[in-house]
RNA sequence: GGGCUGGUAGAUCAGGGGAAGAUCGCUACCUUGGCAUGGUAGAGGCCUCGGGUUCAAUUCCCGACCAGUCCA
């Protein structure tokens, strides 16, 4: 990056001179001509702590209100944060910046800012640094970022690099900071495909500020290298500022850590819970956390050998061992992190984040788990709730949160008792595992280690844990995660669909869409474009290309009396491309012919009233279940549709009934469904991000449906009013994911279809058993009673029965050699009879049993009591030999076996040889 | 979106192509004045469901459903 670019006319005109660190060699701008390095860790240790940089101090509500206005006042426009769920993303799933608020459409220079310049405090989770939380004294899950931000335009330029860092350091002069003791620091930025000149802004050793001048942007041919990367100027040029609110807070009050700073009440709290005496008052005990928090400001405290050596330090500097810092620490650093991640779940429960093992949801249980863990850790055994709660009202400026908590505490309790079952489950399983190391002498693997982890969710520590209180050691390396992240590298090749004619689409005008004007209009005439092989293009179009999760239309298209089937329909950057079966030898499709669609009716008109269902659907399970409810995905087809919804649980049968009746209630209300083309941050500012849930289309214009009290972007076809989606019915839900439930359903005929189908499958029953269907649950119950009982009777009954024939067969058994054998033909026996036969004739020491009958085939059992085993009869090898020539086989052990063929007709020559065999195998 | 594990008695789980098992719990009886305890006997299983392979499937293969879990 040009040094050119940090050559402010604000510096000059205000006696900063431009100095290279003494230490990093970095350049940096300051007011101190005596300065010799830049400011930043680790070149400057802190020096804030217990020496506060500001004034007075602040809490987090006060510094953002001052921080808020004083950037109102300078022309700024206060914007409403956004959630801390990337709901109007589909690139990242956590708000991560200011800045991502306003990606991709803002930045990009495609819609324009919601204000212009603005100012917002954006709440942010960054979970990259979580093993430094609580232990570096500065790191956070959550934190806010307050910002200001300008969107430029080459002709059109509200302010830059000049009036920025002149309003930071109007800011900070304002707060009472010591003018020479601050710092800019040039660091160019890159991120995300963009970057930009960039300078931190340094006091007291902490970094309070970053101001990034967003102008560049990723490009192969661009002349700009940073960090190996090809970047050009971009025409719109973004002013990007991020000032850490946790962080103003810190350096107003200048407590050990910043925890102390931002939520002390909680922290004490937690560790009275804990019993740990927190007194900051204590300066002994202020000095270890001053020092512990200087010294982490220098170094990654994440990685293992970097925390070593920080205890070793502070224990050296304080003259006490690290054994013994350690126990002091460590229970501290652990509260800490526990208040800052249940501050972290908080904004993401209240924020609508379902916890589950997918996506966001996912990262949610992460938290959550830790967190937990770290609970049990320190004893602390309230509900998380109950944390969740004291954050909730320690934050009174989000009113949000209050009204969520019900459902919070429903979804942390549900997910308390879940890990409790994985814990306990995971224990037991360890536990049994690590017995049969222990009789083998040996440690437990370390694939069952990861095994634990990766498919029973047992982190290794517990597992250890719970091994050794079996008495069997095991080997944990340090590398442990990355071992488990090696055996899913397994490449996944994926495949990209990749549309054949896209490169000659893109030189085509976009398609007029009618179908969006006339909605029942299914006949029409156009004009070619363009054909390449079976791909036709028009100039206007009443098909609807596949999206949203409808399906593409179907149909013909006739040009020049030939009649072609339309078989599927895709829009390629605004341009709908019609596919056509097959084009006939007589067809001649020219560009500029005349062309004739007809949309089949039926099917359009099907996947409208399932469109249009689903939204109905939605809505009412939004009433139903909750405001946390929110559309994970849809598709609807001719017979039927589905939604996905995000909820914690499973979803019951009368919630299901009660979807269904308000649905219901909805299409009969026979409601105006409307669609209207808006501006996209208005449509955001009026109606929330709501309208993200069926995914995030692109463009500054975005398509408005509203149905019943739902309200989405949406591309799709849709009835004009309810009452034209007809019945919706019911038919199933299914749990995709953890934390998303499946709803499916059909609307219109398609669900009259479907009760049709219900109500056939119920008279078939009603039928069979010969009753009424209202008498079918208490027929089949007693139907099902008796059956086991029958069945229980039965094995009685054939045991009586094999009783008998034992005595009879026992009497005719014939000696060869020392045992005597029972070869009989048993008719209409089964297996199970014969087999239960041969068992107890074979409970006489001495007898050999081969039984054989001809029910369904031919069925064999052997069978050998102890003596005539040691005598060399192997029922076994009899069975299969036996078994063989009525063209089957057989085996089992020589005690017992059984057996079988298809040849009826030769069932006395098996028993034949069968008995010769056995002649064979007791005279050896 | 990708991957992994599991579904057997009321509970927790063994087993494994050839007669369904253990422990706890349950019921009855014995021991006791009563309980704890200790005996003895017994009840309780479409081995999740649907296909396939096989003479034979609870077991192997495919699919569905349910449950758990790791990662992007």
């Amino acid at each position: 990056m040009l040094e050119d670019e940090y050559q402010l006319d604000f510096f000059s005109e205000n006696g900063f001179v431009r100095k290279q660190c003494s230490k990093c060699g970095s350049h940096f701008w300051t007011r101190d001509t005596e300065r010799a390095t830049c400011g930043d860790a680790p070149c400057d240790p802190y020096s804030f702590i217990g020496n506060p940089v500001f004034k007075k101090t602040f809490d987090l509500a006060e510094m953002r209100e001052y921080f808020l206005n004083f950037f109102e006042e300078r022309g700024h426009t206060k914007l409403e944060r956004y959630p801390v769920i990337a709901r109007w993303r589909d690139d990242i799933y956590l708000t991560i910046a200011s800045i991502a608020d306003f990606q991709p459409f803002v930045t990009s220079g495609q819609v324009p800012p919601p204000a212009n310049p603005l100012t917002i405090s954006q709440p942010c989770i960054r979970l990259s640094d979580l093993d430094a939380v609580g232990r570096s004294g500065r790191h956070l899950t959550t934190f806010e970022m307050m910002a200001h931000h300008a969107f430029n335009k080459k002709d059109e330029e509200l302010y830059w690099k000049d009036r920025t860092v002149e309003l930071c350091d109007e800011l900070l002069n304002s707060l009472g900071v010591d003018p020479m003791a601050v710092t800019y620091k040039e660091e160019p930025w890159a991120g995300g495909g963009n970057a930009g000149p960039c300078v931190e802004v340094l006091v007291g050793g902490l970094e309070i500020a970053t101001l990034v001048f967003m102008d560049l942007k990723q490009s192969k041919d661009g002349e700009i290298v940073i960090k190996g990367e090809n970047y050009q100027k971009m025409d719109n040029y973004i002013v990007d500022t991020g000032y850490g609110l946790e962080r103003f807070v810190w350096a107003s009050k200048g407590s050990p850590t910043i925890y102390d700073a931002v939520f002390p009440n909680i922290v004490n709290e937690l560790m009275n819970l804990a019993g740990i005496e927190h007194e900051l008052d204590n300066s002994e005990y202020a000095n270890i956390l001053s020092q512990n928090a200087r010294l982490a400001g220098l170094m990654d405290v994440s990685e293992k050998a970097n925390l070593f050596e920080l205890r070793k330090q502070v224990a050296f500097s304080i003259g006490t061992t690290v054994e013994k810092l350690s126990s002091i620490m460590e229970p501290v650093e652990t509260i800490y992190a526990i208040t800052d991640h249940t501050r972290c779940l908080t904004f993401m429960l209240a924020d609508g984040v379902i916890p589950s093992n997918v996506k966001a949801g996912y990262l949610a249980r992460l938290v959550l788990r830790r967190t937990l863990r770290m609970m049990k850790d320190m004893g602390i055994t309230i509900p998380l709730s109950d944390i969740v709660k004291m954050h909730a009202h320690n934050l009174p400026e989000y009113p949000e949160f209050q009204e969520k908590l019900d459902v919070i505490e429903d979804i942390l309790y549900h997910e308390e008792r879940k890990f409790a079952d994985t814990l306990e489950r995971g224990k037991r399983m360890i536990q049994k595992s690590a017995k049969h190391y222990k009789e083998a002498g040996e440690k437990i693997p370390l694939d069952t280690l990861i095994e634990m982890y990766d498919s029973h969710g047992i982190p290794p520590e517990i597992s250890k844990q719970a091994a050794s209180e079996v008495g069997v050691d095991v080997d944990l390396p340090d590398n442990f995660y990355s071992l488990v992240a090696e055996g899913h590298s397994k490449a996944e090749e994926k495949e990209v669909k990749v549309f054949p004619y896209a490169e000659r689409v893109s030189k085509l005008p976009k398609t007029k869409k009618l179908f969006y004007d006339e909605p029942t209009r299914m006949n029409f005439e156009s004009v070619v474009l363009d054909i390449f092989d079976n791909h036709l293009v028009l100039d206007s179009t009443f098909f609807y290309p596949e999206g949203g999760g409808q399906p593409a239309d179907h149909g013909t298209i006739t040009v020049e009396d030939v009649v072609h089937k339309v078989i599927d329909v895709q829009a390629v950057g605004g341009v709908v491309v019609h596919i056509l079966d097959e084009i006939k030898d007589e067809s001649h499709i020219r560009k500029g012919d005349m062309a004739f669609g007809k949309v089949n009716e039926e099917r359009r008109m099907a996947h409208a009233c399932h469109h249009t269902a689903t939204h109905i659907v939605n809505d009412a399970a939004r009433k139903v279940l909750g405001d946390h409810v929110w559309q994970a995905g849809a598709q609807k087809f001719v017979d039927k549709a589905r939604l996905d919804i995000s909820h914690y649980k499973r979803i019951s049968q009368e919630e299901l009934n009660q979807i269904e009746l308000i649905a219901n209630r909805t299409v009969m209300e026979n409601q105006r469904v409307t669609a209207e083309w808006m501006d996209r941050i208005e449509a955001e500012k009026k109606y929330g991000f709501g309208l993200y849930q069926g995914g995030v289309p692109p463009g500054s214009i975005i398509r408005v449906l509203k149905v019943a009290d739902d309200i989405e972007a949406c591309a799709g076809t849709h009835c004009v009013n309810t009452g034209l989606v007809g019945p919706i019915k019911m038919l199933k839900t299914e749990r995709i994911q953890d934390g998303v439930e499946r709803i499916e359903y059909a609307a219109g005929l398609a669900a009259v279809r479907a009760m049709q189908q219900m109500e056939s499958y119920l008279s078939q029953s009603a039928d069979a058993l010969r009753v009424r269907p209202e008498h079918l649950p208490s027929t089949i119950e007693r139907f099902f009673n008796e059956w086991k009982e029958f069945k229980k009777e039965n094995q009685r009954l054939k045991e009586d029965l094999a009783h008998v024939h034992v005595m009879q067969m026992a009497n005719e058994a014939v000696n060869i050699g020392d045992v005597r054998l029972v070869a009989a033909v048993v008719p209409n026996a089964d297996i199970d009879e014969l087999v239960k036969i041969a068992g107890e004739l074979a409970t006489n020491k001495d007898i050999v049993v081969l039984l054989a009958s001809d029910s369904a085939g031919v069925k064999i059992a052997g069978a050998a009591g102890v003596d005539s085993l040691k005598a060399g009869a192997d029922a076994g090898k009899l069975v299969r030999k036996m078994s063989e020539i009525v063209g089957g086989g057989g085996g089992g052990k020589p005690g017992m076996a059984r057996g079988g063929g298809v040849d009826v007709d030769k069932i006395d020559e098996a028993l034949e040889v069968g008995r010769n065999l056995l002649e064979e195998q007791i005279s050896n």
